[in-house]
DNA sequence: TTGAAAGCGCTAACAT
DNA sequence: ATGTTAGCGCTTTCAA
């Protein structure tokens, strides 16, 4: 690997020059600098990023912590956030955690060795809020509330639980399933989206039953199986609520056992993924902006980094609906 | 930031032996050791992997390149990709091309200053082969034959575009199209499918119509748009062969208007992602093997870094097919 | 068994 | 306008 003292010998000049010529700082003389820039070229030299990150102390690259890649929610928002990132001029590094402790701690040590410079949880939270605490570094969480300090970004999921629940009671549902835990065990900004549904629901004096998820998804089958079940258990189901996922499950299966959507059975989703686009009939869903949640997660930790104190340290995104043929 | 100075001074030793005693390598006391280590947890230090990079020369993080992330395909491959760097011990970096030239000279040049260990080409290819070349660092194509030297994986798409023309030969079509370019214009291993395709459709008297794929897309209704086109042009078609967004689309779209599926229209999807799991009727689709591919790259890839020769340059999975209801 | 010192490749302060 | 030097934080000889 040629140096920059390579390059400096080859130009007949020192270190310093090299650099200077390299960073644009400081003043060279123009046959100076030219001599230096044809030394670069010849030998063909490209300034090593570990050296300088050393210096610096920083790696210019960002951790996004999610769940499972492969998860078309997932996909498009790490998807959204690289693009962002790109823009601001940070690399991406992608780690599924598989809804497991122990990949979170080991990605939390990434940060506290300064491998990344900053993290974006965009993962289930399972660790005490101190963990996260103790780090005093750039994190925020995406859709998760990690602690006090920890800024974090979330769409309006409440709304969202209501215009779905809003959506099926307006198509005169009687029987309503939706799947996700209605109980608020879990803590996260996405859970309350069933709270808010089933209260919703219930106001309007129809029956809401809950099929809570499972804690890890290693496969599609995974949720064939819930909604299998589901039917099963739950034979008179005219409205179904559930992430796209569980909502195109359920939309195959009903049109397999002779179902008629909308008029025996509705649906709405959740998440409003490009998996919602290629449904017939098409899905009535209620959309997360991706894009704009990427977008500000990106802002939010970038100018964290920057050292900049983060003001809005709970910032909400809105939600909208988007009607298909499903209701 | 405490460093490893730090420590020595607060347990009463040189550097050296914290170095030794966080390696394992080398003796120390047993009752330094202890000391050290005690030191270590009161001040909470971890090592500065910075540091540790400049000295191995090595980043331990490996780059994939892919158009774009959120395409179905290309976030199940990374995700693998993703699982099997992480059991190897090496992190993944993403890096979206959108089929941009630009893009791909960027990541170019993360590998030439050493801010990855090597990267993985998911991208179009678009650069001249000596451009990768001349990298002489461990680069490998997937599904991209970049220059002679350089190692490539990708599936037996031969195979798979003959499996898909022979089914749908044998449900009778006789209107066969198929989104992809026939004219082998472009040098990719996959696009040879469409060759293979025509081929055999046409050998057995039948038409075959190839609708080009763009050069790039940006967005999903691209996929519709070009569906749309196609029925609108070619109203006859009783055959579909393309990827799974484009069977996709011509699925849902074929079904909007009335058509019936399998008895009036079949259709042929090719790649197996998780999207053609959710969809009704179930899509005959050609599978590619992605786990198996994204593991075959990341042992390559993880090989030449350790700098093996990779014996076998040119690797190819077989495909598979798997019935569905759409033929 | 341990510490001092020389690098890994770069940048910036300080001389000149 | 340019070179020398002292780090950034770590590891590994080498000497003691």
């Amino acid at each position: 690997m040629v140096t920059i003292h390579d390059v400096a010998r080859h130009a007949g000049v020192g270190a310093a020059t090299v650099s200077r010529v390299l960073s644009g700082n400081g003043y060279v003389k123009l046959e100076t600098r030219e001599r230096v820039m044809q030394s670069i070229r010849q030998l063909n030299y490209t300034p090593n990023e570990m050296a300088r990150n050393l210096y610096y102390r920083k790696s210019g690259i960002i951790a996004v912590m999610v769940p499972m890649l492969s998860h078309p929610f997932f996909s498009e928002l790490v998807n959204a956030i690289e693009v962002s990132l790109c823009n601001k001029g940070y690399q991406t590094m992608v780690c599924n955690t598989f809804y497991e402790k122990n990949y979170e701690l080991r990605y939390l040590e990434m940060l506290r060795c300064q491998r990344v410079d900053g993290i974006i949880f965009g993962a289930h939270m399972s660790l005490a809020s101190d963990q996260y605490r103790s780090l005093h570094r750039p994190v925020i969480g995406f859709d998760r509330r990690l602690s006090e300090e920890i800024p974090f970004v979330a769409a309006d999921h409440e709304t969202g639980g209501r215009l779905a629940a809003l959506e099926l009671i307006g198509c005169g549902c009687r029987n309503i399933v939706q799947f996700g835990d209605a109980e608020d065990r879990v803590a996260t900004p996405s859970s309350r989206r069933h709270t808010v549904f089933r209260k919703v629901v219930e106001e309007h004096g129809i029956p809401c039953h809950s099929y809570s998820e499972r804690q890890k998804y290693s496969s599609i089958d995974d949720y064939d199986e819930a909604v299998a079940r589901m039917f099963e258990e739950y034979p008179e189901v005219d409205g179904i609520f559930g992430t796209d996922l569980y909502a195109a499950a359920s939309l195959r299966q009903a049109l397999s056992i002779g179902r008629r959507v909308p008029e025996d059975l509705r649906i709405v989703a959740y998440d409003g993924t490009h998996l919602t686009r290629f449904l017939y009939p098409e899905l009535t869903v209620i959309c997360q902006p991706i894009n704009e949640l990427a977008e500000e997660a990106c802002r939010m930790i970038t100018d964290m980094i920057k050292g900049e104190e983060v003001l809005k340290k709970e910032l909400l995104l809105p939600v909208s609906i988007r009607k298909g043929r499903t209701t």
